[in-house]
DNA sequence: ATCTTATGTAAGGAAATCTAACATGATTTT
DNA sequence: AAAATCATGTTAGATTTCCTTACATAAGAT
């Protein structure tokens, strides 16, 4: 699963690519880039290149901020929701460690609803899942 | 099934993302859409475009270079390769119109099981899953 | 009424890509 | 062996895409 994530984290689509795949300008994903809503890597040459992973975070920005969230509140969340992450992570590490097999079944299955229910009702996930398979 | 298909279909990496992902110089790049075994979209403003299926194919003919074939053998190899595509996807649905459910599983499976072999012998998918989830 | 926010737009420059042409070592054909 | 072909390198000039910076502006917040 880490190699997943290092596909979904490698630098391939220039800025143009991205204003298609997401219907944002150009001047949108840089200013959501000054706001540290995303970190795209560069070029040589400096030119910006995003992953999936980017792409997916500006699908999500473009939806919050139709829902009249601004860049202080997009941010916020975003810390909330990678916090969320680190504590599941957490979580899943010390119950591998500490419980038995079937321990940490009923664990892992609490933590997902949870999870899941939080992002339903005001995130909704971005999803590059529609472009590959 | 046909979703699948679009996204990877679907054009969004310039030449030199492409150019790393397959470690193709830009001159051998052309010169094989020269030739015809790959044909990239392009931009408004005449820029090449490859999908994630270009990238396999060009993996394919690295590989197929590599083990001494030249340009109009790649291109009968994956002329026939299209056939065999053709071929079983008329029979799947010549068997989904005929067979019953029990008669359809044992010739998909007899199918599939000559394709992998067809494949892995000389040829060997190109694989962008690599890249994807 | 003024300030802030999110975005548009324009200008000038740099990077990436395009086509076309010529160069070349390795094979193949004559 | 000489000539032709193949796959690729290289160079040049033109075009496109992207970069940053700066100024403009409508809508909302103070």
């Amino acid at each position: 699963m880490s190699g997943k994530e290092i596909r979904r984290s490698m630098p391939l689509f220039p800025i143009g690519t991205v204003m298609q795949l997401t219907e944002l300008t150009a001047r949108q994903i840089r200013y959501y880039e000054e706001h540290q809503l995303i970190s795209p890597a560069r070029t040589e040459g400096n030119r910006r290149l995003f992953s999936l992973n980017d792409i997916d975070r500006l699908l999500e920005v473009k939806d919050l901020i139709d829902q009249g969230v601004n860049m202080a509140g997009i941010k916020q969340l975003f810390l909330v929701k990678q916090e969320q992450a680190n504590v599941l992570e957490q979580h899943a590490e010390k119950a591998k460690r500490e419980l038995t097999d079937d321990q940490l079944r009923k664990l892992l299955r609490n933590e997902l609803i949870h999870s899941n229910r939080l992002n339903r009702s005001s995130l909704r996930q971005g999803d590059m899942s529609r472009f590959f398979h």
